[in-house]
RNA sequence: GUGGAUGUAGCUCAGUUGGCAGAGCACCAGGUUGUGGCCCUGGGAGUCGCGGGUUCAAAUCCCGUCAUCCACCCCA
C-alpha cells in the first residue's frame, strides 16, 4: 500500500462521497424544519480563547481538564478548539444585552475533544446544537422537545426514544445527592469500584452504570425527583402534562442523569439501541449560566451528527444509496473535434440547470460507455463526426438501449423534461 | 489516560511447521477499427503500516512505534 506522508490525525478524517450525501441529507431536514420552527443560525468561531471554555464549562470537568485542544498562539495567548457549542453562543448572547431575550439560535458544525475514539466517538466531531432563549417555564421546554421529536421523524429515526427527568435547582442539588447516598449506603458491598468512588466523587453517576450489579441497585432505588421540592415536582408534572397533550412519545426516566452542572429543571437524552456502548444521540435540558454579571437562561439540546447519521443507516438502509451527484446525462465524444464541441453542449446544458458529465481524455466510445453506465446516468449523448456534419445529436436511453437522432432544441428540452420528472 | 483486538493490491480478505506475494471484487485493454450492462481472454497494480532485532532465509518469531476498531473513565 502507498503509505501517505500525512494521514489525518488520531480520531479525525476525511468524509466523502457516497457517505457525504447522507451528511447533506441530514443536515439539509434539520435547516428546513429550524426554519419552521423560527430557529436562526449563528456560526461562532472554531478556536476561542481557553478562558471561554474554562468559565462555561467549569475549571474542574473532564472536557476542559484533560479533554480540550488547546495552545498557545503566536502572541502567546491561550487559545482552545471548542469542545462543546454552548459556550460560544452564551458568549454571542452575553453581547446582545437585552436583545438576547427570546432568542432562538442554532448552530451547525464541528467540535474538537482529544479523547481516545471509539465507536460513536471521534476526536473531531459534528454537533447540531439548539438553544431557546428563555425564562424557566415547562411550554418552553416542551416546545423544545417538540422539536427534537420533529428532527427525529425528519430523520427517519423511528427506534429512538426520548427520555426525561428533571434535575431540579441547584439549591436541591445537595438534597438529591444526600438522599441518593443515604439510599445506596447498605447496597455499597454490590457496587462496582467506580461506583464506590462515585458515591463520594458524583453520586449520581450511579444510577447510569453500565455494570449488572450497580444497575440492579439502581432499580431498587426512589426516583431522584422524590428529594426535590414540590415546586420542581409540579414543574416536571406540568411538562408531562404538555407532552401528552402534544402526544409527543417521550417517556420519563426517573434514573436519567446529565453531566452538566448549569442544567436545571428539565433534562433528556435520546437514546438509540444500534449504537454501541455510546448510545446517546443527543441530549439536552434546561440551563442558567452565570455570564459576566448577568445569567442567560433557556433550554436547549445538542445532536452528535456521527451518531445520528449511523442511526439513519441503521433505520434505514436504503438512504445510504443517495442518487444526489449522479449526472443525469453523460456526454460520447468521438475525436477531437467532437470533444472539443461536447465541452461547448456541456456548457449549453450546464446553464439550462441539466447536470451532465464527459470524458476530456479521449478515450474510446466503448469506455465512454461504460463510465456512462458507471455513473447511473439516465442518458447518454453521442456525438461524433458523422453527427456534427448532420448536424444531429444522438440520445440513447442506458434504460433500454433505445436511441434517436435530434436537433439541439429536441435534444435540450428532451433532456429539460426528463430531469423535472426525475425532481433534481 | 487504561485495557483488548487488528494492520497483506483501490476494496474484502487468504497466506500451513519461517522457504519465490495470492484470490475474489473493482480498474484498464481486447473479443465489436462508433455504443454500456451479461459472458470470455489478457493486463497493471503491494517497501506485507513503519523502524529495529533474531535467522542462511521473516508477511510469519521478538521489541518498539504509528494507525484503525472495540471497551473503560467521561461525554453528543
Amino acid at each position: 500500500m502507498t503509505v501517505p506522508s500525512f494521514q489525518p490525525l488520531q480520531g479525525m478524517s476525511d468524509l466523502a462521497s457516497p457517505e457525504v450525501h447522507l451528511w447533506q441529507e441530514v443536515e439539509e431536514a434539520a435547516r428546513r424544519l429550524l426554519a419552521l420552527y423560527q430557529v436562526e443560525e449563528v456560526r461562532t468561531p472554531i478556536l476561542e480563547p481557553t478562558g471561554l471554555f474554562v468559565r462555561s464549562l467549569g475549571e474542574g470537568t473532564d472536557v476542559v481538564q484533560k479533554e480540550m485542544y488547546t495552545f498557545e498562539d503566536r502572541g502567546g495567548r491561550s487559545v482552545s478548539l471548542r469542545p462543546e457549542g454552548t459556550a460560544g453562543v452564551i458568549r454571542y448572547l452575553a453581547g446582545l444585552g437585552p436583545e438576547a431575550a427570546g432568542a432562538r439560535l442554532y448552530y451547525l458544525g464541528p467540535m474538537f475533544r482529544a479523547e481516545r475514539p471509539q465507536a460513536g466517538r471521534r476526536r473531531q466531531f459534528h454537533q447540531l446544537g439548539v438553544e431557546l432563549i428563555g425564562p424557566p417555564g415547562p411550554a418552553q421546554d416542551v416546545e423544545a422537545i417538540a422539536l427534537q421529536q420533529h428532527l427525529l421523524n425528519a430523520w427517519g429515526l423511528k427506534a429512538a426514544r426520548i427520555e426525561i427527568n428533571s434535575r431540579g435547582l441547584p439549591a436541591e442539588q445537595a438534597a438529591v445527592s444526600e438522599g441518593l447516598r443515604k439510599a445506596l449506603e447498605p447496597h455499597e458491598p454490590r457496587l462496582c469500584d467506580d461506583c464506590r468512588r462515585r458515591l463520594k466523587a458524583n453520586v449520581l453517576r450511579v444510577l447510569d452504570c453500565k455494570q449488572e450489579g450497580c444497575r440492579a441497585v439502581a432499580e431498587t432505588l426512589p426516583a431522584v425527583t422524590d428529594f426535590m421540592g414540590a415546586d420542581s415536582r409540579a414543574y416536571l408534572d406540568e411538562v408531562r402534562r404538555l407532552l401528552d397533550l402534544l402526544e409527543l412519545p417521550a417517556v420519563i426516566n426517573p434514573r436519567l442523569v446529565r453531566g452538566l452542572d448549569y442544567y436545571q429543571h428539565t433534562i433528556w437524552e435520546i437514546r438509540h439501541p444500534a449504537l454501541g456502548a455510546q448510545d446517546a444521540l443527543a441530549g439536552g435540558g434546561r440551563y442558567r449560566i452565570e455570564w459576566e454579571g448577568a445569567a442567560i437562561e433557556g433550554v436547549g439540546f445538542a445532536a452528535g451528527l456521527e451518531r445520528i447519521v449511523t442511526a439513519v443507516q441503521h433505520d434505514r438502509p436504503a438512504s445510504a444509496e443517495s442518487a444526489r451527484g449522479k449526472p443525469a446525462t453523460w456526454i460520447v465524444s468521438q475525436g477531437a473535434k467532437a470533444l472539443e464541441q461536447n465541452l461547448v453542449l456541456a456548457q449549453l446544458l450546464r446553464q439550462r440547470g441539466i447536470a451532465c458529465g464527459l470524458a476530456l481524455d479521449g478515450r474510446s466510445v466503448k469506455a465512454q460507455m461504460r463510465a456512462a453506465n458507471r455513473s447511473g446516468a439516465a442518458f447518454a449523448v453521442i456525438r461524433g463526426e458523422l453527427e456534427m456534419e448532420k448536424g444531429l445529436f444522438v440520445l440513447k436511453s442506458m434504460k433500454d438501449g433505445a436511441q434517436e437522432e435530434l436537433e439541439l432544441p429536441a435534444l435540450v428540452e428532451r433532456l429539460l423534461r426528463a430531469s423535472r420528472a426525475e425532481g433534481t
